[in-house]
DNA sequence: CTGTTAGCGCTTTCAC
DNA sequence: GTGAAAGCGCTAACAG
């Protein structure tokens, strides 16, 4: 591999400047219009500006109110939102963590879900503050952004089963919404995807197409989104009245390797005894028994079926094309803000939880079982 | 495709509450501790109090300083943000616009950049504040951050030869840098990655293995990231004194199925005129050539070497792991915001452009040209 | 109907 | 050395 260097080159048309001769520098804040600039020139209070923009039934003229739009208009205004939050005591911003994707992993859905989560707060009068946080202890993150009255509210996602930020939230009560379950006797906010349904869904498939040894990689068992998710695996083979074979559910951690594991383990059980069909907790894994499969003379889609989970990108351009499970993000982000919405606003919440069903996306690494 | 619901269930320990029962209602902003409940607690007056927290040489007696931050750590007292980016007309904010992500479509390295710019405007006193845009015209949404206060500056990225964004920029005057060029006639502050560099890089080491019938797929004369890698590979071949053949470059859009219009191009050319290695202007183009070439019996890391760009996850894992081009995006983060840093203090800025150099990933999609 | 004014919480100049 | 007070830009009582 060819050593990375950061080489730093004069470009053609950049030429060093000193700050006063330079394009991009700030009249920062400087002399934008204010209230009062308005005021002057309708020739009216500054109070009256602030009813006619904020649209308060104080009963202002109407000649009176086209004169200060009027002026809005000419001099360029606008509402400084610092100034109006001061007086709000808010902030109109909403926190959420950004976590590092270590090179060479996945970020399964979370820039999606950015993006919509971002749009849903916008509609909503937001913006999306995203910060990061050590990776050693988030708390005090979370606790310094809440104290000096940085954001009004939380968005949590890649939550754990003792999630400390949940807790600490919880005990803090303050403000916010989790995408993901976490501890199931702590009473809050969240939105999730149902992973048994999602995962039930992915086993029925196989058994309608004829599949009776089917096997699951799954995550330790302290994760909970592993555990709803072979739940569903679970589920579904009891509903077609087909026993578990112990050795077909196989654990491991959140890598390609895990993968490669398990076809291993299973290619040493007696011919006949081989899963016909593989579920995985998740697309990177699946990806790991594809080619490991691949790799034994096993043709996925054809003598080896293998459904994965998340359709993180790019999976529907391998080939075969993975078969997935997807997640509603964009609905999840609506969700999420929607409810995040009446929490500020102090307004009940008819429910403080919600499960959206994935969607079986069906591509190619499926095929009936071999005869 | 089996439909997707959004079905609302009611989970175990979700019960329908009012507000005034709700775990996560906000006491938002609501009695935090102030500057004044310090001076009454510190028995000092606030004036004081704020000299400490900012360490101003006011001359203020050591034991004075003593019982302020003892009164401060009991009260927990944090400064109130609002009001001192008020005082002081900024936001402490940065605006990063994101991007919406297609499902299907690869967010290349935009990821990413999001997490090593957030933690380095975090180091610098600053938060990232990412919000949308309409696709129709990003202009107005900039414009309103910053009439309204809300942002000190914008970082941008996914930048265009004639980017709208930067022109209203420059022209308003406002502070922004930019990952990525634009018109090369305008000066702005910007940082990109050497393309040209990354791809002659990548041409070199075929040529170097033996290559001689190289090929490139670009993208249209338009986009000036395509136009910088397709000068790398125009260089490399006349480095080596290799005549260029006009027909070894194929331009197409930002999709899978200009890798297969690729090949399926080549593959009407004589046997000995065909190329035997490829390099793309992306890894998603390079994934769709080597689906098509396999499907014409080519075998790539063998009977044809192909190298896409950008290290989009999980091309290290498709079969032949892809050899590819990556940005070194931490060091393009901190950049950025090192840049912006000066400009938002006003220094004066010793370069205002900066060109990273790319490094060859060496995977397994490449190997000396077939005889 | 509209204007005057008191803050929101903080920083900083200017007196004492 | 420390305190009083003005003011950042805005909203919302309260007068008039």
């Amino acid at each position: 591999m060819i050593e990375r260097r950061s080489l730093r080159v004069d470009f053609d048309p950049c030429v060093r400047l000193m700050y006063d001769d330079c394009a991009c520098i700030p009249l920062a804040g400087t002399e934008m219009p204010t209230i009062k600039d308005v005021a002057r020139e309708a020739g009216v209070s500054i109070a009256t500006v602030s009813y006619v923009l904020n649209n308060k039934d104080a009963g202002i003229r109407d000649s009176t109110r086209q004169q200060v739009l009027e002026a809005v208009r000419r001099v360029g205004y606008a509402p400084n939102v610092t100034a109006r939050n001061l007086k709000a005591s808010r902030s109109g911003l909403i926190g959420y963590a950004w976590h590092e994707v270590p090179l060479g992993q996945v970020n399964s859905v979370l820039d999606r879900f950015t993006y919509y989560l971002a749009q849903a707060a916008e509609a909503s009068g937001y913006h999306m503050l995203t910060f990061t946080h050590p990776p050693g202890d988030p708390v005090e993150v979370y606790s310094d952004l809440i104290r000096t009255g940085r954001v009004d509210a939380f968005v949590l996602s890649d939550t754990n089963t003792d999630d400390p930020r949940i807790r600490f939230l919880i005990d803090q009560d303050f403000p916010f919404v989790s995408f993901g379950r976490a501890n199931p006797n702590w009473d809050f906010c969240w939105v999730d995807t149902d992973g048994t349904a999602g995962m039930r869904q992915a086993v029925d498939y196989l058994i309608e197409l004829g599949h009776r040894r089917i096997a699951m990689v799954a995550w330790p068992e302290n994760s909970l989104v592993g555990e709803n998710r072979l739940a569903g695996y679970l589920d579904a083979l009891e509903n077609a009245g087909i026993p578990l074979h112990p050795a077909y559910i196989f654990r491991g951690e959140y890598d390609i390797q895990t993968g490669h594991d398990a076809v291993i383990y299973w290619s040493q059980l007696p011919p006949d005894e081989r899963p016909t069909a593989i579920v995985t907790v998740t697309d990177l894994i699946a990806i790991g028994v594809i080619n490991e499969a691949e790799r034994q003379g096993l043709v996925v889609g054809d003598t080896l079926s293998v459904i994965g989970y998340d359709d993180v990108p790019l999976t529907q351009y391998l080939r075969p094309a993975l078969t997935t499970v997807q997640q509603p993000i964009p609905e999840i982000g609506r969700q999420l803000i929607q409810m995040l919405e009446m929490i500020l606003a102090r307004e009940p919440l008819a429910q403080r939880n919600v499960l959206f069903a994935p969607s079986l996306i069906i591509r190619d690494s499926v095929g009936p079982p071999p005869r």
